[in-house]
DNA sequence: ATAATTTGTTAGATGTATCTAACAAATTTA
DNA sequence: TAAATTTGTTAGATACATCTAACAAATTAT
Protein backbone atom coordinates (compact mmCIF):
# COMPACT_ATOMS: atom_id res chain seq x y z
CA UNK A 1 0.00 0.00 0.00
CA UNK A 2 0.94 3.70 -0.99
CA UNK A 3 2.09 5.65 2.26
CA UNK A 4 1.63 9.16 3.50
CA UNK A 5 5.32 9.84 2.77
CA UNK A 6 4.82 8.16 -0.61
CA UNK A 7 1.81 10.20 -1.40
CA UNK A 8 3.62 13.55 -0.31
CA UNK A 9 6.66 12.59 -2.61
CA UNK A 10 4.45 11.89 -5.68
CA UNK A 11 2.41 15.57 -5.14
CA UNK A 12 6.06 17.10 -4.60
CA UNK A 13 7.40 15.94 -7.66
CA UNK A 14 4.20 16.43 -9.51
CA UNK A 15 3.86 19.75 -8.38
CA UNK A 16 7.97 20.72 -9.01
CA UNK A 17 7.77 19.34 -12.69
CA UNK A 18 5.30 21.80 -13.46
CA UNK A 19 7.52 24.57 -12.95
CA UNK A 20 10.22 25.45 -15.74
CA UNK A 21 13.07 24.12 -13.20
CA UNK A 22 12.09 20.74 -13.16
CA UNK A 23 12.05 18.32 -9.90
CA UNK A 24 15.40 18.34 -8.11
CA UNK A 25 16.49 16.80 -5.15
CA UNK A 26 17.31 19.92 -2.67
CA UNK A 27 13.63 21.60 -4.05
CA UNK A 28 12.10 18.43 -2.99
CA UNK A 29 14.10 18.64 0.23
CA UNK A 30 12.77 22.63 0.55
CA UNK A 31 9.25 21.56 -0.41
CA UNK A 32 8.91 18.63 1.71
CA UNK A 33 10.94 20.15 4.68
CA UNK A 34 13.19 16.80 4.75
CA UNK A 35 17.26 16.72 4.55
CA UNK A 36 18.68 15.74 1.52
CA UNK A 37 20.09 12.15 2.04
CA UNK A 38 15.93 11.39 2.90
CA UNK A 39 14.82 12.54 -0.79
CA UNK A 40 17.56 10.33 -2.03
CA UNK A 41 16.63 7.19 -0.05
CA UNK A 42 13.12 8.18 -0.55
CA UNK A 43 13.49 8.17 -4.39
CA UNK A 44 15.84 5.80 -4.79
CA UNK A 45 12.53 3.89 -3.25
CA UNK A 46 10.19 5.26 -5.54
CA UNK A 47 12.13 4.19 -8.43
CA UNK A 48 12.18 0.75 -7.40
CA UNK A 49 8.64 1.02 -7.56
CA UNK A 50 8.83 2.26 -11.24
CA UNK A 51 6.72 5.41 -10.25
CA UNK A 52 9.88 7.99 -10.60
CA UNK A 53 12.77 7.85 -13.29
CA UNK A 54 15.66 8.99 -12.34
CA UNK A 55 19.65 9.34 -13.04
CA UNK A 56 22.40 10.11 -10.51
CA UNK A 57 23.04 14.03 -10.29
CA UNK A 58 20.27 14.40 -12.63
CA UNK A 59 16.69 15.42 -11.72
CA UNK A 60 13.56 13.42 -11.33
CA UNK A 61 10.32 12.52 -13.27
CA UNK A 62 7.73 10.46 -12.44
CA UNK A 63 6.64 7.52 -14.91
CA UNK A 64 3.11 7.02 -16.49
CA UNK A 65 2.11 5.18 -13.22
CA UNK A 66 3.61 8.26 -10.73
CA UNK A 67 1.89 10.57 -12.76
CA UNK A 68 -1.94 8.84 -12.47
CA UNK A 69 -1.00 8.03 -8.36
CA UNK A 70 -0.58 11.73 -8.02
CA UNK A 71 -3.10 13.20 -10.05
CA UNK A 72 -5.38 10.22 -7.88
CA UNK A 73 -3.88 12.74 -4.46
CA UNK A 74 -4.41 15.88 -6.30
CA UNK A 75 -7.91 15.22 -6.68
CA UNK A 76 -8.49 13.98 -3.60
CA UNK A 77 -6.92 17.37 -2.89
CA UNK A 78 -8.38 19.53 -4.74
CA UNK A 79 -11.98 18.30 -4.35
CA UNK A 80 -11.75 18.39 -0.67
CA UNK A 81 -11.06 22.02 -1.29
CA UNK A 82 -13.89 22.79 -2.57
CA UNK A 83 -16.41 20.70 -0.99
CA UNK A 84 -14.67 22.78 2.80
CA UNK A 85 -15.72 26.05 0.90
CA UNK A 86 -19.14 24.76 -0.82
CA UNK A 87 -20.29 22.77 1.59
CA UNK A 88 -18.74 23.49 4.78
CA UNK A 89 -18.62 27.12 4.52
CA UNK A 90 -14.77 27.63 5.05
CA UNK A 91 -13.09 30.50 3.52
CA UNK A 92 -10.84 29.90 0.74
CA UNK A 93 -7.79 30.69 3.07
CA UNK A 94 -8.77 27.88 5.16
CA UNK A 95 -8.67 25.21 3.56
CA UNK A 96 -5.62 24.40 2.12
CA UNK A 97 -4.13 22.60 5.68
CA UNK A 98 -7.10 20.65 6.05
CA UNK A 99 -6.78 19.62 1.81
CA UNK A 100 -3.34 18.33 3.05
CA UNK A 101 -4.81 15.99 5.80
CA UNK A 102 -8.06 14.91 4.01
CA UNK A 103 -6.07 14.17 0.80
CA UNK A 104 -4.66 11.38 2.21
CA UNK A 105 -8.38 9.26 3.22
CA UNK A 106 -8.15 6.17 1.37
CA UNK A 107 -11.78 5.78 0.92
CA UNK A 108 -12.91 6.21 -2.77
CA UNK A 109 -15.94 6.83 -1.37
CA UNK A 110 -15.66 9.60 0.71
CA UNK A 111 -14.55 11.29 -2.58
CA UNK A 112 -17.16 9.83 -5.24
CA UNK A 113 -19.45 10.82 -2.85
CA UNK A 114 -18.01 14.53 -2.62
CA UNK A 115 -17.72 14.90 -6.69
CA UNK A 116 -21.26 13.54 -6.90
CA UNK A 117 -22.47 16.33 -4.16
CA UNK A 118 -20.42 19.05 -6.05
CA UNK A 119 -21.65 17.79 -9.26
CA UNK A 120 -18.45 17.13 -10.74
CA UNK A 121 -16.58 20.39 -10.50
CA UNK A 122 -13.96 20.87 -12.89
CA UNK A 123 -11.91 23.90 -10.32
CA UNK A 124 -11.19 23.94 -6.94
CA UNK A 125 -12.09 27.68 -4.58
CA UNK A 126 -8.34 29.00 -5.88
CA UNK A 127 -8.88 28.54 -9.46
CA UNK A 128 -6.86 25.09 -9.87
CA UNK A 129 -8.07 22.34 -11.89
CA UNK A 130 -9.76 19.42 -10.62
CA UNK A 131 -7.95 15.88 -11.74
CA UNK A 132 -11.11 13.50 -13.16
CA UNK A 133 -11.11 10.10 -12.06
CA UNK A 134 -9.05 9.21 -14.78
CA UNK A 135 -6.19 11.75 -14.23
CA UNK A 136 -7.07 14.53 -17.04
CA UNK A 137 -7.12 17.70 -16.13
CA UNK A 138 -9.36 20.28 -18.31
CA UNK A 139 -6.73 22.46 -20.26
CA UNK A 140 -6.54 25.91 -18.91
CA UNK A 141 -4.67 28.71 -20.94
CA UNK A 142 -3.36 30.80 -18.15
CA UNK A 143 -0.96 34.18 -18.15
CA UNK A 144 0.73 35.72 -15.09
CA UNK A 145 -1.07 39.04 -13.93
CA UNK A 146 2.59 40.84 -14.11
CA UNK A 147 3.08 40.29 -17.54
CA UNK A 148 -0.77 41.25 -18.84
CA UNK A 149 0.12 44.68 -20.95
CA UNK A 150 -1.15 48.03 -19.22
CA UNK A 151 -4.66 49.40 -20.75
CA UNK A 152 -5.81 45.52 -20.50
CA UNK A 153 -8.76 44.03 -18.50
CA UNK A 154 -8.32 40.47 -17.53
CA UNK A 155 -9.94 37.91 -15.05
CA UNK A 156 -9.05 36.61 -12.28
CA UNK A 157 -9.11 32.96 -12.47
CA UNK A 158 -6.70 31.21 -10.30
CA UNK A 159 -3.64 32.04 -7.27
CA UNK A 160 -0.77 29.83 -7.65
CA UNK A 161 0.07 30.72 -4.18
CA UNK A 162 -3.09 28.65 -1.30
CA UNK A 163 -1.44 29.86 1.37
CA UNK A 164 -3.23 31.58 4.64
CA UNK A 165 -1.52 34.46 4.52
CA UNK A 166 -1.36 35.16 1.22
CA UNK A 167 -4.94 34.60 0.16
CA UNK A 168 -6.06 36.19 3.58
CA UNK A 169 -4.41 39.27 2.02
CA UNK A 170 -6.07 39.01 -1.13
CA UNK A 171 -9.21 39.08 0.57
CA UNK A 172 -8.04 42.29 2.55
CA UNK A 173 -7.63 43.92 -0.67
CA UNK A 174 -10.83 42.84 -1.81
CA UNK A 175 -9.85 40.69 -4.23
CA UNK A 176 -11.62 37.59 -5.55
CA UNK A 177 -11.50 34.76 -7.65
CA UNK A 178 -13.25 35.94 -11.28
CA UNK A 179 -13.00 39.19 -10.71
CA UNK A 180 -12.84 41.36 -13.41
CA UNK A 181 -8.76 43.27 -13.02
CA UNK A 182 -7.93 46.33 -15.27
CA UNK A 183 -3.97 46.86 -15.61
CA UNK A 184 -3.93 50.94 -15.15
CA UNK A 185 -0.06 50.76 -14.50
CA UNK A 186 3.20 49.08 -13.92
CA UNK A 187 6.38 50.33 -12.48
CA UNK A 188 9.30 49.60 -14.60
CA UNK A 189 11.85 49.44 -11.80
CA UNK A 190 10.24 46.79 -9.13
CA UNK A 191 6.88 45.41 -10.91
CA UNK A 192 4.58 47.57 -8.87
CA UNK A 193 1.15 47.44 -9.94
CA UNK A 194 -1.92 49.87 -10.16
CA UNK A 195 -4.83 47.81 -10.70
CA UNK A 196 -8.63 48.75 -10.92
CA UNK A 197 -11.10 45.92 -9.53
CA UNK A 198 -14.88 46.31 -9.06
CA UNK A 199 -13.84 50.31 -9.45
CA UNK A 200 -11.76 50.64 -6.67
CA UNK A 201 -7.94 51.76 -7.51
CA UNK A 202 -5.50 48.89 -5.81
CA UNK A 203 -1.95 48.78 -5.89
CA UNK A 204 -0.10 45.16 -5.75
CA UNK A 205 3.71 44.45 -5.68
CA UNK A 206 5.54 42.64 -8.47
CA UNK A 207 5.52 39.23 -6.25
CA UNK A 208 2.02 39.41 -6.00
CA UNK A 209 1.37 39.93 -9.38
CA UNK A 210 3.25 36.53 -10.44
CA UNK A 211 0.72 34.51 -7.76
CA UNK A 212 -1.47 35.63 -9.60
CA UNK A 213 -3.28 33.81 -12.55
CA UNK A 214 -5.56 35.72 -15.19
CA UNK A 215 -7.04 34.90 -18.71
CA UNK B 1 2.73 14.41 18.72
CA UNK B 2 0.13 11.99 19.46
CA UNK B 3 0.54 8.63 16.63
CA UNK B 4 -2.12 7.19 14.48
CA UNK B 5 -0.78 3.64 16.34
CA UNK B 6 -1.32 5.38 19.74
CA UNK B 7 -5.09 7.04 18.90
CA UNK B 8 -5.63 3.56 17.64
CA UNK B 9 -4.58 2.17 21.11
CA UNK B 10 -6.20 4.63 23.40
CA UNK B 11 -9.65 4.33 21.13
CA UNK B 12 -9.67 -0.07 21.66
CA UNK B 13 -8.69 0.11 25.36
CA UNK B 14 -11.38 2.84 26.03
CA UNK B 15 -13.42 0.85 23.97
CA UNK B 16 -12.65 -2.59 25.79
CA UNK B 17 -13.04 -1.25 29.42
CA UNK B 18 -16.46 -0.27 28.66
CA UNK B 19 -17.08 -4.18 28.69
CA UNK B 20 -17.42 -6.00 32.08
CA UNK B 21 -14.38 -8.28 30.90
CA UNK B 22 -11.62 -5.03 30.88
CA UNK B 23 -9.05 -4.91 28.30
CA UNK B 24 -6.44 -7.36 28.31
CA UNK B 25 -3.51 -7.76 26.34
CA UNK B 26 -4.97 -10.89 24.23
CA UNK B 27 -8.56 -8.67 23.86
CA UNK B 28 -6.04 -5.57 22.23
CA UNK B 29 -4.01 -7.95 20.31
CA UNK B 30 -7.53 -9.73 18.61
CA UNK B 31 -9.00 -6.02 18.61
CA UNK B 32 -5.74 -4.55 16.74
CA UNK B 33 -5.33 -7.36 14.65
CA UNK B 34 -1.59 -7.00 15.78
CA UNK B 35 0.50 -9.64 17.33
CA UNK B 36 0.72 -10.00 21.35
CA UNK B 37 4.04 -8.97 21.49
CA UNK B 38 3.53 -5.73 19.71
CA UNK B 39 0.61 -4.91 21.77
CA UNK B 40 2.99 -5.04 24.68
CA UNK B 41 5.59 -3.14 23.71
CA UNK B 42 2.99 -0.30 22.71
CA UNK B 43 1.71 -0.62 26.02
CA UNK B 44 4.59 0.12 28.00
CA UNK B 45 4.89 3.37 25.52
CA UNK B 46 1.98 4.72 26.46
CA UNK B 47 2.57 3.26 30.59
CA UNK B 48 5.79 5.79 29.89
CA UNK B 49 3.59 8.40 28.67
CA UNK B 50 1.71 8.49 31.11
CA UNK B 51 -1.71 7.81 29.46
CA UNK B 52 -2.44 3.94 30.68
CA UNK B 53 -1.69 2.70 33.66
CA UNK B 54 -0.88 -1.15 34.23
CA UNK B 55 1.58 -3.69 35.81
CA UNK B 56 2.29 -7.19 34.59
CA UNK B 57 -0.02 -9.69 33.80
CA UNK B 58 -2.69 -7.27 35.17
CA UNK B 59 -5.21 -5.69 32.38
CA UNK B 60 -5.02 -1.71 31.34
CA UNK B 61 -6.69 1.17 32.45
CA UNK B 62 -6.94 4.53 30.92
CA UNK B 63 -5.00 7.48 33.22
CA UNK B 64 -7.24 10.56 33.13
CA UNK B 65 -5.33 12.25 30.65
CA UNK B 66 -5.61 8.47 28.60
CA UNK B 67 -8.86 8.70 28.85
CA UNK B 68 -9.05 12.40 27.69
CA UNK B 69 -7.31 11.51 24.95
CA UNK B 70 -9.25 8.57 23.77
CA UNK B 71 -12.38 10.76 23.92
CA UNK B 72 -11.10 13.42 21.69
CA UNK B 73 -10.57 11.03 19.04
CA UNK B 74 -13.88 9.19 19.98
CA UNK B 75 -15.58 12.80 19.84
CA UNK B 76 -13.86 12.78 16.00
CA UNK B 77 -14.94 9.45 15.01
CA UNK B 78 -18.64 10.11 16.37
CA UNK B 79 -19.46 13.70 14.44
CA UNK B 80 -17.74 12.41 11.27
CA UNK B 81 -20.23 9.49 11.13
CA UNK B 82 -22.86 11.86 11.56
CA UNK B 83 -21.97 14.27 9.26
CA UNK B 84 -21.70 11.46 6.73
CA UNK B 85 -25.09 10.58 7.28
CA UNK B 86 -26.70 14.19 7.75
CA UNK B 87 -24.45 16.46 5.63
CA UNK B 88 -23.34 13.71 2.84
CA UNK B 89 -25.96 11.27 2.03
CA UNK B 90 -24.06 8.07 3.37
CA UNK B 91 -26.10 5.44 4.95
CA UNK B 92 -25.96 4.45 8.46
CA UNK B 93 -23.86 0.94 7.41
CA UNK B 94 -21.39 3.02 5.29
CA UNK B 95 -20.28 5.49 7.65
CA UNK B 96 -17.50 3.08 10.15
CA UNK B 97 -14.87 2.10 7.84
CA UNK B 98 -14.78 6.12 6.66
CA UNK B 99 -15.22 7.44 10.12
CA UNK B 100 -11.88 5.57 11.22
CA UNK B 101 -9.95 7.46 8.77
CA UNK B 102 -11.25 10.82 9.29
CA UNK B 103 -11.15 10.34 12.93
CA UNK B 104 -7.15 10.73 12.72
CA UNK B 105 -7.02 14.37 11.10
CA UNK B 106 -5.50 16.72 13.09
CA UNK B 107 -7.48 20.28 12.15
CA UNK B 108 -9.32 21.32 15.20
CA UNK B 109 -11.31 23.28 12.77
CA UNK B 110 -12.46 20.72 10.52
CA UNK B 111 -14.48 18.99 13.74
CA UNK B 112 -15.33 22.57 15.21
CA UNK B 113 -17.50 23.36 11.65
CA UNK B 114 -18.58 19.88 11.61
CA UNK B 115 -20.17 20.74 14.96
CA UNK B 116 -21.40 24.01 14.31
CA UNK B 117 -22.88 22.31 11.12
CA UNK B 118 -24.40 19.45 12.84
CA UNK B 119 -25.41 22.01 15.86
CA UNK B 120 -23.22 20.23 18.81
CA UNK B 121 -25.37 16.91 18.43
CA UNK B 122 -25.34 14.63 20.82
CA UNK B 123 -25.54 10.97 19.55
CA UNK B 124 -24.36 9.67 16.32
CA UNK B 125 -25.82 7.47 13.81
CA UNK B 126 -25.81 4.16 15.46
CA UNK B 127 -27.05 6.14 18.74
CA UNK B 128 -23.79 5.93 20.34
CA UNK B 129 -22.85 9.23 22.20
CA UNK B 130 -21.00 11.96 21.24
CA UNK B 131 -18.16 13.57 24.18
CA UNK B 132 -18.74 17.46 23.86
CA UNK B 133 -15.54 19.51 23.93
CA UNK B 134 -14.32 18.89 27.27
CA UNK B 135 -15.16 14.65 26.99
CA UNK B 136 -18.05 14.47 28.96
CA UNK B 137 -20.58 12.10 27.53
CA UNK B 138 -24.46 12.42 27.65
CA UNK B 139 -25.57 9.76 30.38
CA UNK B 140 -27.37 7.11 28.73
CA UNK B 141 -29.24 4.01 30.20
CA UNK B 142 -30.11 1.28 27.78
CA UNK B 143 -30.92 -2.28 28.02
CA UNK B 144 -30.27 -4.94 25.93
CA UNK B 145 -32.76 -6.00 23.77
CA UNK B 146 -32.30 -9.90 24.61
CA UNK B 147 -32.96 -9.08 28.21
CA UNK B 148 -36.55 -7.30 27.68
CA UNK B 149 -39.61 -9.11 29.15
CA UNK B 150 -41.99 -10.62 26.91
CA UNK B 151 -44.96 -7.96 26.67
CA UNK B 152 -43.34 -5.02 26.59
CA UNK B 153 -42.66 -1.98 24.49
CA UNK B 154 -39.38 -0.13 24.13
CA UNK B 155 -37.72 2.11 21.94
CA UNK B 156 -34.19 0.89 19.67
CA UNK B 157 -31.88 3.61 20.71
CA UNK B 158 -28.49 2.42 19.86
CA UNK B 159 -26.63 -0.94 17.85
CA UNK B 160 -23.54 -1.67 19.71
CA UNK B 161 -21.99 -3.09 16.31
CA UNK B 162 -21.29 -0.18 13.79
CA UNK B 163 -20.40 -2.70 11.22
CA UNK B 164 -21.17 -2.35 7.69
CA UNK B 165 -22.98 -6.20 7.31
CA UNK B 166 -25.05 -5.85 11.29
CA UNK B 167 -26.32 -2.65 10.01
CA UNK B 168 -27.47 -3.45 6.57
CA UNK B 169 -29.32 -6.82 7.92
CA UNK B 170 -31.32 -4.45 10.06
CA UNK B 171 -32.15 -2.23 7.57
CA UNK B 172 -32.98 -5.38 5.46
CA UNK B 173 -35.70 -6.47 8.21
CA UNK B 174 -36.70 -3.04 8.08
CA UNK B 175 -35.74 -2.30 12.02
CA UNK B 176 -33.99 1.36 11.93
CA UNK B 177 -32.96 3.70 14.94
CA UNK B 178 -36.04 4.99 17.18
CA UNK B 179 -38.78 3.01 15.98
CA UNK B 180 -40.81 1.32 18.83
CA UNK B 181 -40.26 -2.95 19.25
CA UNK B 182 -42.81 -5.14 21.25
CA UNK B 183 -41.55 -7.95 22.62
CA UNK B 184 -43.82 -10.91 21.52
CA UNK B 185 -42.28 -14.01 22.13
CA UNK B 186 -38.98 -14.99 23.06
CA UNK B 187 -37.50 -18.70 23.07
CA UNK B 188 -35.70 -19.86 26.01
CA UNK B 189 -33.53 -22.55 24.87
CA UNK B 190 -31.54 -19.85 22.36
CA UNK B 191 -33.14 -16.50 22.44
CA UNK B 192 -34.50 -16.61 19.45
CA UNK B 193 -36.96 -13.20 19.71
CA UNK B 194 -40.47 -12.87 17.56
CA UNK B 195 -41.02 -8.98 17.68
CA UNK B 196 -43.33 -6.01 16.00
CA UNK B 197 -41.74 -2.76 14.66
CA UNK B 198 -43.80 -0.80 12.37
CA UNK B 199 -47.24 -3.38 12.62
CA UNK B 200 -44.69 -5.94 11.36
CA UNK B 201 -43.95 -9.27 13.12
CA UNK B 202 -40.06 -9.98 12.63
CA UNK B 203 -37.83 -12.68 14.29
CA UNK B 204 -34.44 -12.01 15.20
CA UNK B 205 -31.57 -14.22 16.29
CA UNK B 206 -30.89 -14.37 20.10
CA UNK B 207 -27.10 -12.85 18.82
CA UNK B 208 -28.41 -10.13 17.22
CA UNK B 209 -31.21 -9.39 20.01
CA UNK B 210 -27.73 -8.70 22.13
CA UNK B 211 -26.60 -5.85 19.79
CA UNK B 212 -29.67 -3.60 19.98
CA UNK B 213 -29.85 -1.36 23.02
CA UNK B 214 -33.35 -0.16 23.97
CA UNK B 215 -34.84 2.19 26.34
C1' DA C 1 41.28 26.39 -15.42
C1' DT C 2 41.47 26.11 -10.78
C1' DA C 3 39.19 27.20 -6.52
C1' DA C 4 34.98 27.87 -4.16
C1' DT C 5 30.33 26.76 -3.77
C1' DT C 6 26.36 24.23 -4.39
C1' DT C 7 24.19 20.03 -5.04
C1' DG C 8 23.91 15.11 -4.56
C1' DT C 9 25.38 10.60 -2.48
C1' DT C 10 26.87 7.03 0.86
C1' DA C 11 27.30 5.23 5.36
C1' DG C 12 25.58 4.61 9.56
C1' DA C 13 22.34 5.91 13.49
C1' DT C 14 17.63 6.69 15.52
C1' DG C 15 12.56 6.14 16.60
C1' DT C 16 8.14 3.98 15.50
C1' DA C 17 5.51 0.00 14.73
C1' DT C 18 5.55 -4.27 13.53
C1' DC C 19 6.98 -9.36 13.41
C1' DT C 20 8.70 -14.49 14.99
C1' DA C 21 10.77 -17.54 18.27
C1' DA C 22 11.45 -18.79 22.85
C1' DC C 23 10.07 -18.72 27.35
C1' DA C 24 7.35 -17.68 31.73
C1' DA C 25 3.22 -16.94 34.44
C1' DA C 26 -1.53 -17.70 35.23
C1' DT C 27 -5.53 -20.30 34.55
C1' DT C 28 -8.15 -24.32 33.41
C1' DT C 29 -8.80 -29.15 33.17
C1' DA C 30 -8.28 -33.85 34.17
C1' DT D 1 -2.33 -31.02 42.38
C1' DA D 2 -0.04 -31.88 38.27
C1' DA D 3 -0.51 -31.43 33.39
C1' DA D 4 -2.29 -28.91 29.66
C1' DT D 5 -3.68 -24.68 27.87
C1' DT D 6 -4.00 -19.93 27.53
C1' DT D 7 -2.12 -15.58 28.21
C1' DG D 8 1.70 -12.49 28.68
C1' DT D 9 6.72 -11.24 28.26
C1' DT D 10 11.50 -10.85 26.48
C1' DA D 11 14.81 -10.88 22.90
C1' DG D 12 16.01 -9.90 18.59
C1' DA D 13 14.81 -8.90 13.57
C1' DT D 14 12.60 -6.04 9.91
C1' DA D 15 10.52 -2.05 7.23
C1' DC D 16 9.75 2.83 7.03
C1' DA D 17 11.09 7.49 7.34
C1' DT D 18 13.99 10.26 9.17
C1' DC D 19 18.61 12.24 10.78
C1' DT D 20 24.06 13.72 10.90
C1' DA D 21 28.69 13.31 9.19
C1' DA D 22 31.67 12.62 5.52
C1' DC D 23 32.59 12.69 0.88
C1' DA D 24 31.93 13.24 -4.32
C1' DA D 25 30.23 15.42 -8.47
C1' DA D 26 28.66 19.40 -10.87
C1' DT D 27 28.36 24.21 -11.32
C1' DT D 28 29.87 28.97 -10.71
C1' DA D 29 33.04 32.48 -9.89
C1' DT D 30 37.67 34.40 -9.89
Amino acid sequence: MRTLAEENYLKAIYNLSQNETGATASKLSEKLNVKLPTINSMVNKLADKKLVEYQKYKGFILTEKGQKQALEVIRKHRLTELFLVKIMGFGWEEVHDIAEEVEHIKSPLFFEKMDLILSNPKYDPHGAPIPDKNGKLPKTNLKLLSNIEIGKTVKFVAVSDSSSDFLSYLSRVGMSLYSNIEIMDREVFDGLLTIKVNEITTTLSGQVAEKILVE
